[in-house]
DNA sequence: AATATTTCCCAAAACGTTTTGGAGAATATT
DNA sequence: AATATTCTCCAAAACGTTTTGGGAAATATT
C-alpha cells in the first residue's frame, strides 16, 4: 500500500508538495499539481485514515447509537433510518459508525464516554429524545457537536429536526370524529420520551378540537411493539365501556393492536378503527391496510446529517431547527 | 483530554511504563501498574484511537454495507442484523462502521475500495451475497477478512454463515401438501442472489419429496419487497390455473401477497395459503399471522461478528463454516 | 565474593499525515 | 540595476501511541 512518501520519491517531489497538491493548495503550479494526481491515482494512492486523523485531530466520522430494547429488536424505521444516515454521510465522504444499547442504561453511557472521550467521532446523532435525556446534557457540556431527533426539555439549545405533531393528530381525530367515534382511545409509550409526550399532547389537543371529553381510562401505556400494541388492546377491550377507535403512538403498536383486535372477532375498519404513527413500508400492506401519520424517515435522516456536518465543520447553519409535518395517509384501518 | 504523556508526569514515570502497565505487559512490577490503572482512572485518560491505530497498523473497526434498493429501504431483518453486528463488536471493543449503497453499483465498489484500500477498516461482513459476488473476489485477492453470510458459488474458500433451507422447506411444502394443496406457487428474488438460489431449489426438493410435479409457471421473481409480493400475486391469481398457496422467498414479500390476496377477496388461510421465511417481528402480527422458517437474525449477526474478529486476530478458527437450521412457524396463514 | 539471573524501568524510533515558517528562483516594479 | 513581489517548493515539527533494545538495580546461584 502506497503512502505519500512513495508518491513524492516516485516524482522526486518532496512529501510536502504532494500533501499540498492533493489538497488543493494554490501555492503549487498547476502543472505539478496536475502530475501528482494522476501518478497518486496510477499508484493507487490513499491517505491513511488514522494518520490524517491523528495529525488533523478530527475523525471524518460521525457515531450513531440504536435504541435496542432487550430480547429482539427489529423496527423497520430504523433500517430506514440508518440507511439515510450512511449514504448522506457517505456522500460527503464522512464515515458512521453505529453500536446498540439499551436507552438508559450503563451500556449506553459507556459507550458516549468511549466515543467522545476517545475523540472517536466529530459529531453524534440522538433519537429516541427523552425528555430530560442526559446525553443532551453530557455532549452539550463537553461540547461535542450533536443534532437530535425530537428536542428534550433541557436548557440546551436545540439543533435537529422535530416533528410537529398536533396538526396531523387533529386531523386524523377530526376524520376519526366525523366518522361518528367519540370514544377515541390511546396506546402511548414510555412516558419519558418525547415523541409519547408530543403525540399524547396531540392526541388530548385533537379531542379538544373535535370537542370529546377526554377519558383518561382511553390511555394506555405499551412499549412501541406489536406485542405491546397487542396487550394494550386486550385491555381496552375489556373496558366496561370499550372505545370503538385507537390511536397509536407508532404503526408497530398499531400492528399488534390490530391482531388483538381481529383475535377478538372484530373486523378493524368496520368494527373498530386503528391508526399508527410513522409511515413504516409495511403499513400499506397490512391486513386491513393502516392509517397512519407519515414520516419522510429518510430525508429525515439526511437532513440531520447534513446539519451536523455543518455543525463539525464550524459553518453557520441557517436552520438549526427544523420542522417536520407528518402527512395523513387514509387507509381502510379507519373504515370510510 | 488527557494523554498518556500527561498520566506519566503525573507519576513520574515514562510513558514506556505507563504504556506497558496499561497494556497488561509483566515486565512492570504490580505496584506500579495498580498505581498507573487508578491515575488514568482518575484522570480520565482514554487511548487515542487514531494513534493507536497509526502505530499499530489496524483499526479495531469493522465494517458493513446495507444494501439499499432504490427509493425506500425498510426492512426490519436488517434493524436486527446490525443490532447484532453492534453489540457484539462492541463487547470486544471493535467499532462498526456502517455505509449503504445499492447492491452492484460503483456507489458499493467505491465503498469497498475507500475502506480496504484506505485501511479504515481490520474487516468486513457482507450479506445478500450473489452466486459471483465480485466482493468476495474482491476482497480474497487483498486478503481482506471477511465473513459472509451466505455462501457464493465462486472458488473462493467460505468462511461464515449460511441457513440450510432444503430441510425447512420440504417439512412446509410437506405440510402444505397434508392440507390438500397440490398447485403450490414460490415467488422469489432477482436470481443472482443465493437465498434465492437457495430457497428455489429448497422449493423444488420439497415438492419432489410430496410427489408434486413442478410446474414453472408457479414460480415468479418479484424483488424481496412487499411491492413485489403484491404484483407477484396479482399475476398468479390471473392465471387459469391459479395456485392454492404460495411460498414466499421473505416475509416481506409474504405480506404483500397477503395484501393482494385479501384485496382479491381471498380469506388467507382459508382460501389460500401463504408462507414466508425470515421470522421478522411482525410475522406474529399480520392477519393472519404469517407462517414462516424463523431464523434467528441477532444471533446469526453475532456469531458473524465473532468469527471475524477471530480471523482478523489470526486464531484458529474452529467453525468456518456455520450451518443454521430455520424453524418452520406454523401460524394460520396456512390454515390449519 | 564473584557471577548469573531476574525484575523493573526507560529513551528513542516509528507509524503517515498536515502545517509552519521559510527559501530560492522567477517576475514585476521602481 | 536595484529592489520588491510573486511563485514554487521544502525541511522539520507535531499529532499520541506502541515497540524495540537495552540498562541499572535487586536477587539468586555458584
Amino acid at each position: 500500500m502506497p503512502t505519500i512518501k512513495d508518491v513524492a520519491k516516485a516524482l522526486n517531489l518532496s512529501i510536502t508538495t504532494v500533501s499540498r497538491a492533493l489538497d488543493g493548495y494554490d501555492d503549487v503550479a498547476d502543472s505539478t499539481r496536475e502530475l501528482v494526481i494522476k501518478t497518486a491515482h496510477k499508484m493507487g494512492y490513499t491517505p491513511n485514515r488514522a494518520a490524517r486523523q491523528l495529525r488533523r485531530q478530527q475523525t471524518d466520522t460521525i457515531g450513531y447509537i440504536l435504541p435496542t430494547e432487550k430480547p429482539q429488536f427489529a423496527d423497520p424505521f430504523y433500517s430506514e433510518f440508518i440507511a439515510g444516515l450512511g449514504d448522506t454521510a457517505a456522500a460527503s465522504n464522512f464515515d458512521l459508525i453505529v453500536s446498540a444499547a439499551p436507552p438508559d442504561s450503563s451500556a449506553e453511557k459507556a459507550l458516549y464516554e468511549r466515543w467522545v472521550q476517545g475523540r472517536k467521532v466529530d459529531g453524534i446523532i440522538i433519537n429516541r429524545t427523552r425528555l430530560l435525556d442526559w446525553r443532551v446534557q453530557y455532549l452539550a457540556e463537553r461540547e461535542t457537536p450533536f443534532v437530535s431527533l425530537e428536542r428534550s426539555q433541557l436548557p440546551v439549545e436545540f439543533i435537529g429536526v422535530e416533528t410537529e405533531t398536533n396538526q396531523g393528530m387533529i386531523e386524523l381525530i377530526s376524520y376519526l370524529a366525523n366518522q361518528g367515534h367519540s370514544r377515541i382511545a390511546y396506546i402511548g409509550a414510555s412516558p419519558d420520551l418525547k415523541i409519547e409526550y408530543d403525540r399524547h399532547l396531540g392526541y388530548q389537543v385533537g379531542l379538544q378540537e373535535a370537542q370529546i371529553t377526554s377519558d383518561p381510562s382511553l390511555t394506555i401505556r405499551a412499549n412501541l411493539t406489536p406485542e405491546g400494541g397487542y396487550q394494550a388492546v386486550r385491555q381496552l377491550l375489556a373496558l366496561a365501556n370499550a372505545p370503538t377507535a385507537i390511536v397509536c403512538v407508532n404503526d408497530l403498536t398499531a400492528i399488534g393492536a390490530m391482531h388483538a383486535a381481529h383475535e377478538s372477532g372484530l373486523k378493524v375498519g368496520r368494527d373498530i378503527a386503528i391508526a399508527g404513527f410513522d409511515g413504516i413500508a409495511d403499513s400499506a400492506h397490512t391486513q386491513p391496510p393502516l392509517t397512519t401519520l407519515d414520516q419522510p424517515v429518510y430525508e429525515i435522516a439526511s437532513r440531520l446529517v447534513t446539519m451536523l456536518l455543518s455543525l463539525i465543520k464550524g459553518d453557520l447553519l441557517s436552520e438549526r431547527q427544523v420542522k417536520i409535518q407528518p402527512k395523513l395517509l387514509i387507509r381502510p384501518s379507519t373504515g370510510g
